[in-house]
DNA sequence: CTCGACTGACTACAGATGTAGTCATCATCT
DNA sequence: AGATGATGACTACATCTGTAGTCAGTCGAG
């Protein structure tokens, strides 16, 4: 059932994790440095988010107050699974391997890593 | 220049990054269990990828080999960004926290990965 | 009460994507 | 040489995406 989030409603998405319920109005201007969206685009999006039921929308006297319906956390959780499984076997090791050598890691980066790791290892 | 390329594109690509030049049949059987593709489909999306700049096709009489044109670790180098980029603020360190909190990662994993930081820590 | 402003609903439309069928051509078997 | 099979080229088409315009209803100002 957890319907697909495209590029365009993640930006919006982004805007109500960020804070939430909001106008229509509202997200749209949330958006006006990043994205370039006219008001009626954002309310397509904001509608296609409401059909894919993601989003909720309530009525607010005569607009509506949208909130999202998913947490960040899970769609965070969900899109970093499908990378995994997509581009590395469904193996988490790989994928830090990788990140570790292509980005540029500070020391401070690595000692935090570290520390995190440290804390897994009850 | 670097387009993207679609899903469906990328189980076609992993074909290609595994074994290559491939015929268009030699692509298709290789995909045969996980997709349940007619050989046409597969040829659709070699075409597409050729005309995306992605895949090289020469002429072996009078059929083609196919072979990438991109490496896969360049690839999985770009998927891994913009994950990162779109979800994580482009910080790395939250991602892998991000990572390390979801995923049961064994002992094994996580030494791992301790190891690899060393290394790093020139 | 009437008119305009605000706001959501509906419609549009080009390009991408997933999936596949049909046509033309060349090689080969008989 | 004609039939048959292999193979790429072209065409098709529904759905999704990005982007936006138009219509219609309602609330407040005059």
């Amino acid at each position: 059932m957890a319907e697909r989030i495209s590029d365009a409603e993640h930006a919006v998405m982004e805007v109500l994790w960020r804070r939430a319920p909001l106008t229509a109005i509202e997200v749209s201007d949330a958006l006006a440095d990043e994205r370039n969206w006219s008001l009626q685009t954002v309310k397509t999006l904001l509608g296609r988010l409401v059909a894919k039921n993601v989003v909720a929308h309530e009525a607010d006297g005569r607009r509506y107050l949208y909130r999202p319906l998913v947490e960040r956390e899970d769609y965070v959780a969900g899109e970093s699974q499908r990378l995994v499984d997509r581009l590395f076997g469904g193996r988490v090791t790989p994928l830090v391997a990788h990140l570790a050598e292509t980005q540029q890691l500070s020391d401070k980066d690595i000692a935090e890593i570290e520390a995190l790791l440290k804390a897994l290892k009850s």
